[in-house]
DNA sequence: TCCTTATCGATGCAATTGCATCTATATGAA
DNA sequence: TTCATATAGATGCAATTGCATCGATAAGGA
């Protein structure tokens, strides 16, 4: 990390992006609460392992894809277990590991949140920006990935 | 909020918006952390009173600048005060509320914080984009903000 | 004036997060 | 095998956050 200072135009668009991004969250967190349904990790984590499938996730590879800390998933995975929303199981290769797989509850759990989050982001970004801009903001937000993380 | 789904490419900058945002957050958090440096919200609070000048400012300004709720402003403050940053003072025509304003031991540290927190910025935007993208995700950005928002 | 309601800011308590560390198993070198 | 090191996941404890509510002052109508 060097010590020369941002152009303005970076520190504009870092400003939106922090913001805008903020905001966004906030808005669709209080929708679900509203509806009575859990924030928008459990959706995350839901979402990765209904397209898992049968086979489950390890909680290691969730930490990637979820961009969550370690003990965060340990404990984030603990709540939806005690919820029956996923089950745990240990695998047999590693005694030291275990799979997680999601269960039926877990799956309609998944569906009702995503009828709120899908319907907030339709109007948070949807209803916005046209196809076209939403496919250039896009585009733009990819290149501020880390280039080690793919996809 | 209609309970319409969502287009493919909202979703897909939802998606990339999220992370992106979560990503480049921690990674300076984690420079400033590393640097011996408070973290980025007490950056906002010292940018906003230093900003405000001498007059400071009542803490439910600050609360729509830094978009923090009421009670973690007011533990904000509470911490950046014991901190010797700043400064509370009665407000003659009001007596529920006070006045905010930035200690010279405050500009101090928002300097110092700037140098790594601008460094951030610098790394992770300006590096990635050229300067005109930079303002069209900034334009793009900007239109997603609530309708009610200025600035 | 009196009373009701609204606003400003603080705080008790529960839930969550962050940090450091722990236990247990796996891996790999000697 | 044996020991040192690495990895998977959990957890004790402190700090922070969220929620609800409180105390105090303001504002506005009867």
């Amino acid at each position: 990390m060097t010590r020369r200072s941002p152009a303005p135009e970076a520190v504009k668009a870092w400003g939106r992006l922090m913001r805008v991004s903020r905001l966004l969250v906030e808005k669709t967190e209080y929708a679900l609460k509203a509806a009575g349904l859990p924030p928008l990790a459990w959706y995350d984590v839901l979402h990765e392992l209904a397209e898992a499938g049968e086979g489950g996730l390890r909680p290691f590879e969730l930490i990637d894809r979820v961009l969550l800390a370690q003990y965060n998933v340990s404990r984030l995975l603990a709540r939806l277990e005690a919820d029956g929303l996923l089950e745990k199981l240990p695998v047999s290769d590693d005694g030291r590991g275990q799979t997680v797989r999601i269960t039926p509850s877990g799956r309609e759990m998944r569906r009702r949140i995503w009828v709120v989050y899908g319907a907030s982001i339709a109007a948070l970004m949807g209803d916005k920006l046209s196809a076209k801009e939403l496919e250039t903001l896009a585009a733009l937000l990819g290149r501020l990935r880390d280039p080690l993380v793919g996809g």
